[in-house]
DNA sequence: TAAACATATGAACAATCATTCATACAATAA
DNA sequence: TTATTGTATGAATGATTGTTCATATGTTTA
C-alpha cells in the first residue's frame, strides 16, 4: 500500500500506541459510503419545515395542499420537500384522482424523531 | 385574534374537515422552538466528519490531534467541528495538560446513530 | 375539445456551512 | 523569560440549501 496523505501537520508526543488506535478505529468505523447515507439521512431531518411535515403526517396521510394549508406555506415550497423526504424513503405517495396523497415510508421515523427529542430535552 | 396569512393560494377541494385536521396536527405538533432544536440537532448529525468524529469516540475518549491524525484531517478542521458537537452536547471534554481529551457526552448518540443505520440498510 | 384544478419542477437568490489559512491563546519545557 | 507544543478562532471562500416565482405536467370537468 501507498503512503497515506498526512493532512494534519504532526501530532502531540505520543506516549499512546498510535497505529492500534487507527487500527482499531478503522475496524470499526463504517464504509465511506454508508458515512455518507448516513449523514445525508440526517440532513433530511436537519430541517423544520420537513420535521413539520413528518409530524402531520403522524396524524394522517394528506394530499400537498392540505399539508400546504396546514403548516401555512406554499404549494411549492412543500411539493419540493416532500421530494427531497421521498427521495430519502421516508415518505411515499399514491395518485387519488387530481391530488396526489403523501403518507410515511418508514417505522423507524417516529423512533429517531424520539431519540432526538429525548436528547434535546437533556 | 387576528387573521392568519395564508401563504398557500387556496385548497383542494374539501370533501375531509380541514379545521378538524388543522386543529389535531397543531395539537400534536411540538412548540416551534422545540422544532428548531430538534432539526438544529439533527444538522449536527448531517456531515460526514462529524459522523467520523463521534465513531472515532465511541472507540475511546481522545485528544483533537488524535482524531486529526484517525480521519486524516486537519487539527483545525476537527476543532471547529468539535465545537459544533460541543454545543449540541454530543461531546464533553477536559484538559490534561497541553492537551485537551474529547469524549462522548451522550447515552442516546449510539441509538440514534443506529436507527439511522437501520433505515439506510431499509 | 378547452378550462380548471392539483402537483411538480427549473432557475434564481439569499442564507448557511465546511474547510483553509493565519494567528491567538494556554500550558509546559528549557 | 523565551521557545515549543496543543488547541481555538476569526475571516475568507467555494459549495450547498430552502424558498420564491414562473411555468410545465397530468387529471378531471364542462
Amino acid at each position: 500500500m501507498a503512503e497515506k496523505d498526512n493532512k494534519h501537520e504532526h501530532c502531540c508526543l505520543e506516549q499512546h500506541n498510535h497505529k492500534e488506535l487507527i487500527e482499531s478505529v478503522s475496524m470499526d468505523m463504517p464504509e465511506e459510503e454508508v458515512l455518507y447515507d448516513l449523514a445525508e439521512l440526517f440532513k433530511v431531518f436537519g430541517d423544520t419545515t420537513r420535521i413539520k411535515i413528518l409530524y402531520t403526517l403522524f396524524e394522517s396521510e394528506m394530499c400537498v395542499c392540505d399539508i400546504a394549508e396546514v403548516l401555512n406555506m406554499t404549494q411549492s415550497a412543500i411539493s419540493h420537500q416532500l421530494k427531497v423526504l421521498k427521495q430519502a424513503k421516508l415518505v411515499k405517495n399514491r395518485r387519488d384522482g387530481k391530488q396526489i396523497i403523501y403518507s410515511l415510508d418508514d417505522g423507524h421515523i417516529a423512533n429517531i424523531i424520539t431519540m432526538g427529542i429525548e436528547h434535546i430535552m437533556e
